[in-house]
DNA sequence: TGACGCTGTAGACAGTGTCTACCTACTACT
DNA sequence: AGTAGTAGGTAGACACTGTCTACAGCGTCA
């Protein structure tokens, strides 16, 4: 039952340790340990720690993906609140993952399977806003930019409580509907 | 001509050396060399590292507020554009600074000085927002902070290219206009 | 003169990521 | 069957980091 391959195991302790301890936690050395292996054998598949931590962000995209996945049957301005939502749902039940997502300093910048995953996200992101409709003459591909750009700062911002501290507001959901109504018809 | 104090020297040296090397050299000891003293001294003004970065980054809005201050004669709108403009641009002229500015947790949190120039900054931000009058029915606040959280994300994402690459666009101020055009009477 | 703070030095410590030499078990070939 | 080769992991060194502690130089004031 201990056949999984050290490479897998890796990354899963990784998220796992993401989770528990946070993004400071996740040092190459820590990561070696709870797998229990000595600190010197990811290098044998991840010849440097961005490359692993890298690996753990693209295990993220995956998880955001399902998080973000409309229900069947939904319309395009329902899919679109869908996303919206679950975007900031992801961003607040996981800030750790969220963090090392985004924190492109930490990250092999060009790695593939990272653009691989968040491109298609953004392009089904552009569909929706172009099936719904915008308020503005921009094209539907700016529009879209515009509004993911919306939803993430709500999403960073509000992780370390900028936002409640400026609005007063604990809850980011109305700035979600606010995004929402200032971007697509309604 | 020596005679300035070391405290303000640290905070000076860690300006040039955040514009010159980035985030990642800031290291206590490396502004401690560039100050010229050894690696304990710092510790004589900041206790830790997180202290010294704090200082730093309340440096740093206090240029953003110099970058985003409006042009005396300037309308409400043109005020607004000036500030979502100098928002975008600071990011832009100084990305090493803007991510320390916002990576809390490299910030001594509730250290006084950040909240105390962020604040103020927001409260200009709500003020125009109610002056030129907003497109939905939300409260002046929060149209303010899903505005700013708009800049925001335009700043971040645009800031490690994931908004050039999904747009296909490099040039951010489309953006802008979108998300002014978006939240706030033309 | 002598005690006392203030300011900065110097070295130790645990922790990190990276690199290199080695060791072991398994595979494949003659 | 015997042996060479290799994949996979170990162990230790290295330079670097932030923090801590002991100590030295210096001016001030009693």
């Amino acid at each position: 039952m201990c056949d999984e391959p050290l490479r897998d195991r890796l990354v899963r302790v990784g998220v796992e340790l993401l989770e528990q301890e946070g993004l400071p936690a996740l040092t190459l050395r820590e990561i070696a340990r709870r797998a229990g292996v000595s600190h010197g054998a990811p290098r044998r598949y991840f010849p440097t720690h961005l490359e692993l931590l890298s690996a753990i962000a693209r295990a993220g995209f995956a998880q955001l993906e399902v998080a973000v996945r409309p229900r069947p049957g939904d319309g395009p301005r329902a899919q679109l609140a869908t996303l919206a939502r679950g975007y900031l749902a992801f961003a607040r039940a996981n800030p750790g993952m969220f963090a090392l997502m985004f924190r492109h300093d930490l990250l092999a910048s060009g790695h593939l399977g990272l653009r691989e995953t968040s491109l298609p996200l953004f392009d089904r992101l552009v569909d929706l806003v172009a099936g719904v409709g915008t308020r503005s003459a921009a094209p539907p591909r700016v529009v879209a930019g515009a509004l993911w750009a919306n939803l993430h700062g709500i999403a960073q911002l509000g992780g370390w409580g900028s936002l409640q501290l400026a609005t007063g507001e604990d809850d980011p959901e109305p700035l979600v509907s606010a995004a929402l109504d200032a971007y697509v018809r309604g």
